[in-house]
DNA sequence: TCAATTTGTGCAATCGATTGTATTTTCTTA
DNA sequence: TAAGAAAATACAATCGATTGCACAAATTGA
C-alpha cells in the first residue's frame, strides 16, 4: 500500500492541484510571478506531503550542486577534524554540503577521491595533500578544468592556487630561539620529509634560529624520519649516539615528539632537566601526558574557516591568494621553565 | 579559449564520432551489444578527453546514487572516526561514496543533516544518535519513507531498524566484577544520561555485577553527569563527600574517567593504591597518561564494517537485525594488578 | 466598451546519462 | 541469392526540477 515511489515529486503535486509543474516549482521557490493564493496552496501541500526536492535533479538542471568536497589525509587527526569543523561552520551557513574523503596519506587514494568528487560535480574542492604526493599532474588537470580549489596546510607551493597555511617557519624559528635563549647549547630537529612544504618550513625555521643565534646548523642534528612514535624513538636513538648529545629536540609533530619523550624516559634521560622536547600540532594528548608536551596550536578551526571563506569569495578566484595564520606556541612542562 | 563547459558529455563524444549518444553510453558501460570496434573507439576518445560521467545525471536516471550518508555526533572522537574508517573500507569497495555529517550532539543539527542527506537522495543512512535525541519522530518518518537505515552505538531501541552495538552491559558488568573480585569493597559508577541506550546499559551492567557479588546497588554511588572532564571531576567531588568513600570508580567514558583521575591526583588520593579508575572508549590518550587508564575498546572499525555490511545486505532489510560485538577490556595501570 | 497593460500559468526544452524498443546492417543458411 | 536470424546501432522517452517564452486572464485607462 505504501506505493513504490519513495518520494513525491513536483509533478505529483501539480497533478493533485491541477496546475502545472512549472507553477509548483515557482511557488516553492517563492517566485513573485505566482499569486499568493497558489503559492500558499502549493507550500501547504508540500509540507503536508513532506516534500523534499530532489537535489540531483535540480543540481543537474542548474549545473551546480551546492556541494563541496574536502580531502584530508585522515579525519581522526585532531588538526584535520578541527579544520573540517571550521569549514563546515562557514559553508553550511552558506548553504553548502560537504563530501569528506580521506586519502590515508596515499597518492592513489587521493586521486580516486578527486575522481569521485568530480563525478559528483562538486562546486569546489578544499584539500590538504597526502604525504605521498610529490607530483602535481592530477592537481594541475583539475585547475585546467577550472575546478575551484583551495588548499590548506599541505599545499602544492608551485601551483597557482589559493591556500591557507600557518606560519610554520616562524613558529619553528621562535620555538627554537626560545630554547636557545633559555640556555640550550645543542638543539636538534626531528622532522618529516622536506618534500612536504610544512616539514620543509619547520626545518628552515629551525635552521634560521640556529643561524640567528650565531651558530651553524649541523646536519647531524637534523633528522628526517616518519612522523610516528616509532620514528621519533628511532631518531632519539640516533641522536643519543652522537658525541655531543642534544639538549633540546624540536620535533615537527606530536607523535614523533612523544616517541622521543618515551624513549628518553626509558633511557633515563630527565625531561626537561637534561633534555627539552617540543612537538607540533597540539594533539589532545600533549596536555595530558607527563611531562606535558610543549607544542604548537595550528588553529585548525580557523584554517578551515578561512579556507571556506576563500572558496566562497568568487570575486578573485585563482589569484594564488594565500592566508597565513599565526600559530600559537603552547609552552608546557617538557621544555621546562621557559618564559 | 577554454570553452564555457567544464566537462565533456556523452553527446559531445557522440557527435565527434558520428554515432548516437546511447551507443556511447553503452560502449562506456561495456555493454556487449556494442561491437568491439566502436567500444574501443569510444573508450579511447573518452580517456583522451578525460571524460568523467556526470554522477548527478546518471543517478537521477537510475534512481540511485551510490552514495550513503553517515551521521555521527562528532568526527573528532576517535571512536567515531574509527567507525567511519570501517564503513569506508567496506562501502568504497562496493562502489559507494560517503557523505559525512556531524550532529554535534544536537537534535536540531541531526534533523538538518537528515534532510540534507534525503535531498541528496542517498541510498541509505548509517548513523549514531545525538546525545540530545530523545524522541524519534524524525527517524520514524524516514523509516516510513522506506529509507534504508542502520544505526550503530547509540540506537533507537524501540524502532524496527538494523543496528550494530557493542555489549555495553556485559563489558561494564565484567569490568565491575573484576574490580570487586580484586578486593574492591565499594564501587561507584559515573555515567551519562540513562536516556541514552549505551549509558543505560553500562549502568545496568554495573548494577548487575554488584548484585551478582551479593550486594545491593546503592544509588548514592551511581551518578549521572555529563561525560566531560569537568563532569568527571564534579562526580568525584560528590563521591568524596560520602561517608564511605568508593575505592573504585567505573566511568562510562574516558573523558569523565580522566576528570576523576585528575581530581583524585589533586586531592592526593593514590591511584590505583586507594582508588581504582576505569574509563570507556579507549581514546588514544588513555594509553599515554600516568597512570594509564583501564578502558574498553569499542572496536569502532569493526562496528563500522558490520554496519556497512548490514546496509549492503539488501536481502533482509528492516528485520531489526542486531549485531552485537564483544568489546575488549584493556586493563592498564589505573586499576592496579588485575589479571 | 475596447485596446493596452499587467499579472498569473502553462508549454516545452533542458541538464546528462540510461534503456526499452525500433531500425538498420551484417551474417547465415537453405 | 533471397529470406530469416543475429548483431549493431539509433530513436525517443525518462529521471525531477528549472526556466525562457508564449499565452490567457484580470486589470487599467481612455
Amino acid at each position: 500500500m505504501k506505493g513504490k515511489k519513495k518520494h513525491i515529486t513536483i509533478h505529483d503535486m501539480a497533478r493533485e492541484l491541477s496546475i502545472s509543474g512549472s507553477t509548483v516549482s515557482r511557488a516553492l521557490n517563492d517566485n513573485p510571478r505566482i499569486s499568493k493564493a497558489t503559492r500558499e496552496a502549493v507550500q501547504k501541500l508540500a509540507s503536508a506531503h513532506n516534500y523534499l526536492p530532489n537535489a540531483m535533479a535540480s543540481s543537474l538542471r542548474k549545473g551546480k550542486g551546492n556541494t563541496v568536497g574536502v580531502i584530508v589525509p585522515n579525519i581522526n587527526r585532531s588538526f584535520f577534524s578541527n579544520v573540517i569543523g571550521g569549514i563546515e561552520q562557514v559553508l553550511s551557513t552558506a548553504g553548502y554540503n560537504l563530501m569528506i574523503c580521506q586519502s590515508n596519506e596515499l597518492l592513489e587514494k587521493e586521486i580516486s577521491a578527486l575522481k569521485t568528487l568530480l563525478n559528483a560535480r562538486v562546486d569546489g574542492i578544499l584539500m590538504s595533500l597526502s604525504m605521498e604526493t610529490g607530483t602535481y599532474e592530477h592537481i594541475e588537470e583539475l585547475i585546467n578544468r577550472g575546478v575551484r580549489m583551495v588548499f590548506f596546510d599541505r599545499i602544492p607551493e608551485a601551483l597557482p592556487v589559493d591556500s591557507v597555511v600557518i606560519d610554520d617557519f616562524h613558529a619553528a624559528r621562535r620555538l627554537t630561539e626560545e630554547m636557545i635563549q633559555k640556555g640550550c647549547r645543542q638543539p636538534a630537529h626531528v622532522g618529516g620529509s622536506s618534500a612536504v612544504n610544512v616539514y620543509a618550513n619547520r626545518q628552515r625555521g629551525f635552521r634560521q634560529a640556529v643561524i640567528d643565534c650565531g651558530s651553524e646548523p649541523d646536519e647531524l642534528y637534523i633528522i628526517e624520519t616518519n612522523m610516528t612514535r616509532q620514528g621519533g624513538a628511532a631518531a632519539f636513538e640516533k641522536l643519543m649516539r652522537l658525541r655531543k648529545r642534544p639538549d633540546a629536540i624540536i620535533c615537527a609533530g606530536d607523535l614523533a615528539a612523544h616517541g622521543v619523550l618515551i624513549a628518553a624516559q626509558e633511557k633515563g634521560v630527565p625531561v626537561p632537566g637534561e633534555l627539552a622536547i617540543s612537538g607540533f600540532a597540539n594533539e589532545e594528548f600533549t596536555a595530558h601526558i607527563r611531562p606535558s608536551l610543549t607544542s604548537v596550536n595550528q588553529k585548525g578551526n580557523e584554517i578551515g574557516q578561512k579556507a571556506a571563506e576563500l572558496f566562497l569569495d568568487e570575486e578573485h578566484k585563482n589569484e594564488k591568494r594565500q592566508i597565513v595564520i599565526e600559530p600559537e606556541i603552547i609552552f608546557r612542562e617538557s621544555t621546562g621553565e621557559i618564559r
